[in-house]
This record gives C-alpha cells, structure tokens and sequence, in this order.
DNA sequence: GATGAATGAGGATTCATTCAT
DNA sequence: GATGAATGAATCCTCATTCAT
C-alpha cells in the first residue's frame, strides 16, 4: 500500500510537471490570452480534463509557469554573483551561462516577457514579476558596481548599464525566437559585454 | 439634395485615422488575443459599431496597425541611410532618433513586437513584418559595414553586430514601456554606441 | 408653387414605388431575415438612409409587398369568378392568366410564399396573407362548385380539389423559380386542368 | 484509466443525430437566416454550446439537414423506380408513399425548400440540392415516359408531366405545413394521379 | 428629399470550466 | 486518475435604425 501510494504520488508529480512545461512552451508562443486550455492539454499529450487535476485554472497554470521562468533567471543572476573572481570574471560567466540558456531553453524567458507584454495578464502576476525582475537587476547593478569600483567596467550611471546590458540579454532572446535569425549571427558574450568595457 | 460629398471624404478619413492610433495603443498593452473591439471603440471614443464600418475585422485593424509600426521604422533606418556624413556619423543620429522615438512614441514600435511575440497572430502578418523587419536589418547592417571598412566601426562579423545593436534597441523599447524604469536610467546614444566602438 | 408642391407628390409617389419594387424583388430571394436594408436600397439604386422617408421599418415594407402581392392573386380570381362564361371556361382563362402571371412577374406570389415559409415573419403580416389565400381558395371553391354542378369539372371533395389546384399552382411557380427547369416544360392551363376534369 | 471508450462514441452519435433532428425541424419553420443557434439548441434540449461541439457553424447543420432531406426524398423515388410491377403501379405506390411521407414527416422536404427558397443559402448547399431534386426528376421521368409507352400515362411531354407532378406534389406539401388546411382536403393519390391519367 | 456616419441590440461563436463516467 | 461531453459567460460581428448635414 505505501509502494502504491508512493508510486502514486510519483505519477501525480511527474503528470503536474509534464503539463507545466507543456503549458510553459505554449505560452511561450501564444501569450496567456491566446493559449486555449485545450492547447495545452495536446501539448502534454492528455485530455484536457486532465489539466483540471493539476491546476485549478489557465490563470493559475499561468502563474506557476512565469515563477518558474523568472525564478530561474534569478538564481542564475544570484549564482553568477556568489562565485569567486573579479567582478568583471564573475560577469563574463554571468554573460555565458545567460546568452547561452536563452539559446537553449528559451521558453522560461519567453513567458516572463508574455507577463509583462500584455495588460490581459493579472496584476498581481504582473507584479510579482516585476519584483523578481527588479530583485535580478539590482543584483546586476551590483556587479557593475563593484566592476566600476576596481575600473573593470565602463564608468557612469550605473543604472543605466544595467537597463542597457539586460535590454539586450532581452533583446537577444526575442529576436532569436521570434526571427529565424541564423546561428552564426547569435552574439558572443564579449560582444556583448563591450557595453560595460572601460 | 443636400449631400456632404467632401465633408464626407473628410469625416471617413479622420475617424478611420483615429481609430486606426487608438487600436495601435491598445494593441501595444494587450496584443492582438487581449484587446476586444470594445476597448478600442472606447480607446477613441466611439461605438463599437463604427469600428466594423471602417475595419471589416480585428485581424485587419491590427495588420494596419502592425503595418503602420514597421513602416515608420523602417523609414527611418532608411533616412538615416541617406543623410549626409560618415558612417559613425550617421549611426550616431539613428540612435538618437531611434531612441528619442521610442521613447516619446513607443506604441507603433510595440504593435510590431506583439506581431512576433504571439502566434495567434496570422501568419501572413507575421511574415509581412518580418520582411520589413529584415529591411531595416540589412541597411543597417550596410551601415555597419561601411563604418567598418572605415575604422569606424568595431571589426567583426557585421551580421552579428547589428543583431546585437537591434536586440539592445527593441530590448530598451520593451523594458521601458512594460517596466517602470525611471527615466533617468533610459539610455544614451553614446552608451548604446559602445557595441559598435572600435 | 402649387405645382411644385404636386411635382413633389409624383416624386415622393414614384420613390416610394421604387423602393417597394425593389424591396419586393430582394424579399422574393432572400426572404424577411436574410434581407437586409442596404440590399433594399442598393437594389432601388438609393441611399439606405431614404427607405427610411418612406418606410417607417422593414416590416413595413415587408408587409406592404406581401399585401400588394395577395392582393394581385386575389384580384385575379375574383375577375375570373365575374367573368361571363361557363365555370370551365372561365376556370381555363384563369388559368391561362395565372400561369402566364406566374412566369412573367413572379415576385408578388414568390414574396408572400416567403411570409408562409418563415415563422420569423410576424403573426399578423401571416394571417393577413392566409386570410386573402383564405378568400381567393374559397372563390375558387365555388366556381369548382359551380363546375361539378355542371357536370364540367370532376365529381368529388370540392375542397381537395381546389387544395390540388392551388397546390400545382404554387409548386409551379415555386418550381420555376428556383431550379431552371426549361421554358419548354412550363405547363399549359390543359395539363393542369386535367387535375379537374370529369 | 476509466474512460468510456465505446460509451462515448455511442454518445456522441445519439446526440449529433438528436441536434440534426432538431435543426431540421427548426429549419423548416423559420428558414437559415431565420433561425438561431439558440433555437435548435433548445428544440433539441441542450446548452447551444454543444451545438459547436458537434456541428462547425450553423451553416454546417444546415447543410447536413438539406442533404438528408433531399436523399430521403430521393431514395424513395429510387425505390419506386426499382419496384416491380407496371409503371402505373409504380407510379400509385410512389404517389401512395410520397403523399403519405410528407403528410406525416415533412420536415425533410421543407428544409430542402427553404435552401431553394432564399440567396442566403451559401451556393454550394444550393446546387447539391438542385443536383439531386434533378436526379429525382429524372428517374420520375423515366418512369413517366415507360408508362406512356404502354399507353399507361398521357400523352404529351414527359417534361412537362414531370415539371407538373413534382410542382403539385411540392405544392402540397408547402399548403398543409403553412396554411390550416383540414386533414379532409388532404389530396389522395387518385386526384394527384389524375394529372397522368391519359 | 437624400446621404451615409454613428449607435447598440441581437445573434454567432469561442472556450474556460464543471461533471458524469 | 483520466476523459471528453456539457454548459454558458464573454466576445466578435451584423445590421436595423437614428440623426446630423
């Protein structure tokens, strides 16, 4: 009984993750307003019933997939911060890990964007976004900080790199999805990172 | 007998002209799924009925409006190709058009995003904007290749710098319009430029 | 300026007919909720707005072509019920002058089919019609009757008789106009009358 | 896992047939144009949205209504045509079976009606109606002409014998659904065979 | 008289959500 | 747990009708 129950709970676990991602590509591609519930169910292969199981609503499936998104940019911002080595290493790092999980795994990104382009999405998701986004930039505007300090980084308003550095990390992100740009034209992080260089 | 020929002319012109600016913002905030005719109607200030006796459909408003946005930018890249002066030069008064614009006027700039952001948007929309999207790209990248055959222009592959110099610029469009970044930290030219300094 | 005054009647009298016409013709085809008023106009080659001087809604003008179409049928019988001449005879004249009606101007009898065949139609527009098919059906009866006791028209139920008669009639029309069955196979008064004859 | 496999299915047919059903009634009265989604989904007691569940539009119902009429209608006069005995006495028992067909189930033909009826039928519904009312003809036709050469049926055009048997019998069916007619006058197969009578 | 811009009620359609199986 | 039939609120869109010119 407790193997069965256990197992049960292994199925339950995996079924709700299965639909998040699913739900997480669609919305990537579609926004909150244009995503059918029916959308996402195909997606992840079950009946749409199904979904109802796991998530009380679209809104709530919605929520679940923008955390997921934003909270992993997050903990790659506060990774990169927490590492050993000069400021300027520790962004180098940062600019390599980013440019390259946007290429790959995009969608968590892309979702967080859909939070923010549309007025559809509820206030309070809208927000809660916001304040991870803000807690990332502020983390970034330390690094610059400290960058500048020991003459790594470009001298100035430092709010202002970092509006510039993440616009493009953003920027990258949303031409290479929704472009067909090609592979060789992705940026390297040293391109990149010329927005910061002294 | 009493008809208004031209006062007509007039009226159709101006309301479909204002119509078409209010549909513009709303679908800058909501994108295409999100806005309902009846926010648009509101938007400028009219009944919902007279949105149909200019518009056959929202799909069409919203390609006239994505049309209208890309339009605008791509005659500016186009200017700015045109002026007089050094490459540097030129690229220099681009950027700063191009931010003072978005700045000022962002809306027509964020029809087009949504364009892309969202595949509930028909796809011949969709490959419209990114043919315009890929003329503004090859003259800039003209621009920037004539800088650098200059020494203008940092060395390296051209496709790449202006992927680069197009992401930070929609990325700044976006982050200022959806976040509620202080203006003060709203990026000049000049530390734009540095992705393209030698 | 009296006679501009009467010049105004004629006009306003002309217009009036004009658009009756027309709406007769529209109402035929497409029947009273798949008729829209721009088609009423356009077909009278005027402004939507002017229907409007001379009909105070749709209905109106629905009921005052289905009025003007009975009331043609109508006309028609009791003629031929005051006709001198035996009952056949002036049963054939009848039908030579219904069935040439028929085929020549179809539209009154085609208008009022439609206030039967559809229950969107108002009440009181449909029974004003059943009341004058009511009344040409009756006269018709008694020149039946009239026939049998002559001995020139078929013995038996009066009343089935002229339900067969009325019914050819009515298929006839309805038949002729709506597939493109050939001139050469409209029927003469002879082969319909063989539905009466002893 | 419980699903209900083959349950389901046996729904889904019962309850597409059940909405067809009732579209063909409501058809019948109140014509396309007339009728609401609203109406057929309450004639077959159901929440209208299930309407879409089954059906794409009400365009679609009304098509899958005209051509089960029409083929009803047709396999009867098939039938006839195949049945042995001479051609009058096909031609008794078809009169027997069609005027007792439509006295007792005439929505089929009148929904068949009303797709000739009105311009608001889309084109392609139209045609595949006059399509098989032609097949219909034809067969009828042929059967008119073999007893004509048995001296069976008048003389005269088979066309027009045609044109006329199908008019009354079309005209009766289009009398006794829309005006009161008594039962008493409802024509018997005698009076209708009198039009073939030589 | 005549026109067509403007409005909004009404009806078609979509889709989130509930629920029986 | 899983499915998809069923419902109805929300939205798109049409078109009768009003009204300024």
């Amino acid at each position: 009984m407790a193997r069965t129950e256990e197992s049960n709970q292994r199925i339950r676990e995996e079924q709700k993750r299965k639909i998040l991602v699913a739900a997480t590509k669609v919305f990537a591609r579609k926004g909150l307003a244009g995503t059918r519930m029916a959308d996402i169910a195909a997606e992840a292969g079950v009946g749409y019933g199904l979904v109802y199981h796991y998530f009380e609503s679209k809104e709530v499936i919605f929520r679940a997939a923008v955390e997921r998104g934003t909270g992993a940019f997050e903990r790659l911002i506060n990774d990169a911060q927490e590492q050993p080595g000069t400021p300027w290493e520790r962004l180098y790092r940062l600019s390599v890990i980013i440019l390259d999980g946007l290429r790959r795994v995009p969608e968590g990104f892309l979702v967080t964007q859909q939070a923010f382009v549309s007025d559809t999405v509820p206030q309070d998701i809208k927000e809660e976004a916001i304040r991870q986004a803000r807690r990332s930039s502020e983390r970034l505007q330390q690094l610059i900080t400290e960058g500048q300090a020991l003459g790594q980084v470009v001298a100035g308003n430092p709010g202002e790199l970092t509006t510039l550095y993440l616009s493009c990390v953003g920027g990258i992100a949303y031409n290479f999805n929704y472009f067909g740009i090609p592979e060789k034209d992705y940026p390297h992080p040293e391109s990149l990172l010329r927005l910061l260089k002294p």
